[in-house]
DNA sequence: GGCGCAGTCTTGTCAGTGGCTAGATTCGCG
DNA sequence: CGCGAATCTAGCCACTGACAAGACTGCGCC
């Protein structure tokens, strides 16, 4: 009764939305969200050009409910951590992992700023990256923990450019990033 | 007879890549990259649909151009950079001044990726940024150069993107970022 | 069980866009 | 002065996003 692919016989398609995001993640990862076309994206789950619509309201929408989903994965993701080092490599693991949602989710231009939705998935994400961070003796908390969210998303997004190919190799960006992480100014001075 | 402003009495333009240039980093910087209108931009300038297409040949053309203007810019601001920390806020300042460039100098999936005059702007400040990078004792000096510029590059984008502005609140986002310099380890143990 | 309603999808349409081609105008250089 | 090259114009086509009006259907409620 729900066809979750694109083969489909009833009126209704029973997955649409979620047929809509996985296509528009994928195409969003291999040419960026300015190849992003909501007839293609209707083309490939098999509905008439205007079915989209529906769920997403337009093009900004569907972006930012790929920019909330986003969030809400960076947050399950760094839910996990221990140190801050921990988090540092997980939030690489995710740009890595997740490029279409991490280009989105940082292009304020292509978003509905006020999207109830995405505001929640974005505190909540921001609440796991503010969580346990410990400041160095003589050191404001949030300064640290803005440091280190530099550094991680810095690198994640150099790594996601190519800008660091040569000396990433083929390491996991994510490991490679572990090395990285000596540079901050541990609290024991 | 060389009319730089929007009026123009003569057949040609006489500055229509510089009028079409300036138009387009205006755009960018209020709307983001997805903006952009290559006909938005001949109404401007007021020439016909299809003049700035001789000039740059067609949108990635275009946005191909203004990032190869950007590295450019960038290797000439390092230029000038005395120690480390002062190129990282030469780094944030030039983000933060130039916003239009540094966007799309970073979307890859915008650009034309074999175009000679990119890679040879890219590759000049890519020297700069590399340039006097001595490596603490025991650390690799690309190791030490990468977590330098993920660091203002990940600073500079939160910045753009609106992430950090409680923190920064009104200070000159390369002042704050002076602050977060003191983090990573000096080579003095 | 059946009925109505809200949600879902379709078809049709319109303005705007990018890119192409052919041609007009003018500049620069010999 | 004349000619080639650079610059700009005009017209066209395929495609896109957004909107409006209508068709279909599943679900809850009586």
């Amino acid at each position: 009764m729900t066809p979750r692919s694109t083969e489909r016989s009833s009126y209704h398609h029973g997955g649409l939305r979620q047929a809509v995001l996985a296509a528009a993640l994928e195409v969003i990862a291999a040419e960026g969200p300015g190849a992003l076309s909501l007839r293609d994206l209707a083309r490939r789950a098999g509905v008439s050009h205007a079915a989209p619509a529906h769920h997403f309201g337009d093009r900004t929408g569907l972006l930012t409910a790929i920019a909330a989903q986003g969030f809400e994965l960076l947050a399950d993701t760094l839910a996990g951590g221990t140190t801050l080092a921990d988090r540092g490599r997980r939030y690489v693991r995710f740009a890595a992992g997740h490029p279409a949602h991490f280009q989105v989710m940082f292009a304020p231009a292509l978003l509905r700023a006020d999207d109830p939705d995405l505001a929640a998935a974005r505190e909540r994400a921001g609440a796991e990256l503010r969580a346990g961070v410990a400041a160095p003796p003589g050191r404001d908390a949030r300064a640290t923990g803005i440091a280190a969210w530099s550094l991680a998303h810095g690198f994640a997004t150099l790594y996601l450019t190519h800008n660091v190919d040569d000396a990433v190799g083929g390491v996991p960006p994510e490991e490679y990033f572990d090395g990285l992480t000596g540079f901050l100014t541990d609290p024991r001075d």
